[in-house]
RNA sequence: GGAGGGGUACUCAAGCGGUCAACGAGGGCAGACUGUAAAUCUGCUGGCUAUGCCUACGUAGGUUCGAAUCCUACCCCCUCCA
């Protein structure tokens, strides 16, 4: 096992809050492998690089030899995380979580090691659990900690409702950490309370209470907001390689190096080499490269990524075509089509409207040449490459 | 129960009988400049194969040549008093 205080500085890193501030250093000189647990919502998972910040957290945990638990929540699943918004969800089936398991497995193995993790679902002790052990689980906790709890506390300052069931989340949550003997817990920001309910629990179940670590919410592409799908700003970790690659080439210089510290597996040590080479004149853009490479590699290997990498320089920096894209044939009316419309039915724009005023700013381009005309016609027969903006391009032929 | 304020496009926010597809800001998109970075400048930002037509200002009606703007009812939010 590593040194612990190079594994304190390097398990230190990028994360939001280690509570109590010295606990890690004390439960790395244990000298014995930690159970790390993470807990994970059962309800699809459609992972982006924002959730992965946890998932390394926990490989760095591995790699140091340290047990890891990829735990998932099907049982607090069934009450849903409060927010005051939803307070229940309805219960996923037996096979949908199963599933969801599954494609947990498919996703997170890219990054951890299958071999040393494992994988627990919160029903296989809750399930068993009869009322009088949860009245018995409930009494260790009481209504004014739970109230500490910012929503909580808010909603009921606020007059709006709080359902008896939602207090049994943070304590299912904690319990968890009592049935897996955890030594430490790993989550979001978002996640803090609930972690610390662990450590009460454990406790109180006269457990050495775990160290609990909190992980930033990584912003999204546009730097500001948390990377979130329905904001549109992130990276899935399903994305095509030359997508993947070109959305980190679009981040801001600042925000490279918030990646690199939460994204990339490479070393303290590296990392500030990297920053004292950029400091000295290298170009942040080949930094950004090394990145984009790091990461395409990660999920869909070498050659992918390098392949990726140079489908970018020829596409941006030699202003080549792409290679792929999408190709499809459309109908004409008598014999032609307007150039708005077929944009439109090409996907390239949303409306004809839009195409116009894409047109009218330049923005159009029939195998390279600028469209200046709005209501030009295309003749059938014809296959062009038609391009809309620097991204988006179509091989279109007219029949 | 009483008094008052408000619901406008992705968001905030003007407009208070015609010139309103609706000021302005943010966001987004595009163009220029670049390193698909930042900053900056410029333009666009309802739909329709389109010098016109259609749909939109909480919902449903009404007045009017004409309504986001006036009237009626309804729904929803907020503030103050009890």
């Amino acid at each position: 096992m590593t040194h612990t205080s190079q594994q304190l500085s390097e398990l230190m890193r990028g994360t939001d809050e280690v509570l109590p501030a010295n606990g890690l250093e004390a439960k790395l000189k244990l000298q014995r492998p930690l159970v790390v647990k993470a807990g994970f919502d059962p309800t699809a998972p459609d992972l982006h690089l924002g959730h992965t910040v946890l998932i390394n957290k926990m490989r760095q945990f591995q790699e140091f030899g340290h047990e890891v638990v990829f735990l998932i929540g099907d049982f607090t699943g069934m009450i849903g995380d409060p927010s005051g918004k939803n307070t229940t969800r309805p219960s996923l089936s037996p096979d949908e979580i199963k599933a969801n398991a599954e494609t947990y497995e498919s996703q997170i193995f890219k990054i951890l090691d299958n071999k040393k993790t494992r994988i627990v679902f919160n029903s296989s002790w809750m399930g068993d659990m009869d009322a009088a052990g949860l009245v018995r689980l409930a009494s260790h906790y009481t209504v004014a900690r739970m109230l500490e709890r910012d929503d909580f506390s808010k909603r009921y300052k606020g007059g709006q409702p709080i359902s008896v069931h939602e207090f049994l989340y943070p304590i299912v949550q904690g319990y968890d950490s009592v049935a897996l003997k955890a030594d430490i817990e790993l989550g979001g920001t978002d996640q803090k309370f609930n972690l610390l309910v662990g450590r009460q629990l454990q406790q109180d179940y006269e457990q050495e209470p775990q160290v609990v670590i909190t992980m930033p919410l990584l912003e999204g592409l546009d730097g500001i907001q948390k990377m979130s799908k329905s904001v549109g700003n992130y990276i899935g970790i399903t994305d095509a390689p030359g997508d993947m690659f070109g959305k980190i080439m679009s981040i801001s210089d600042v925000l490279m190096w918030r990646y690199f510290e939460l994204l990339s597996f490479r070393t303290l040590d590296d990392l500030a080499d990297l920053r004292q080479h950029v400091d000295d004149g290298m170009n942040p853009r080949d930094a950004k490269f090394e990145l984009g490479l790091e990461i395409v590699e990660r999920f869909h290997g070498a050659a992918a990524a390098t392949a990726a990498r140079d489908e970018f320089v020829a596409r941006f920096q030699h202003g080549a075509m792409p290679d792929d894209m999408p190709e499809l044939s459309l109908q004409s009316m008598d014999g032609q089509l307007g150039i708005a419309y077929l944009l439109k039915e090409a996907g390239l724009v949303a409306s004809t409207g839009e195409a116009f005023r894409m047109i009218k700013q330049g923005a159009v381009r029939i195998d390279g040449v600028r469209v200046e005309d709005r209501s030009i016609l295309i003749d059938a027969g014809s296959t062009n490459v038609y391009q809309v903006g620097k991204r988006k391009f179509s091989r279109v032929s007219l029949t």
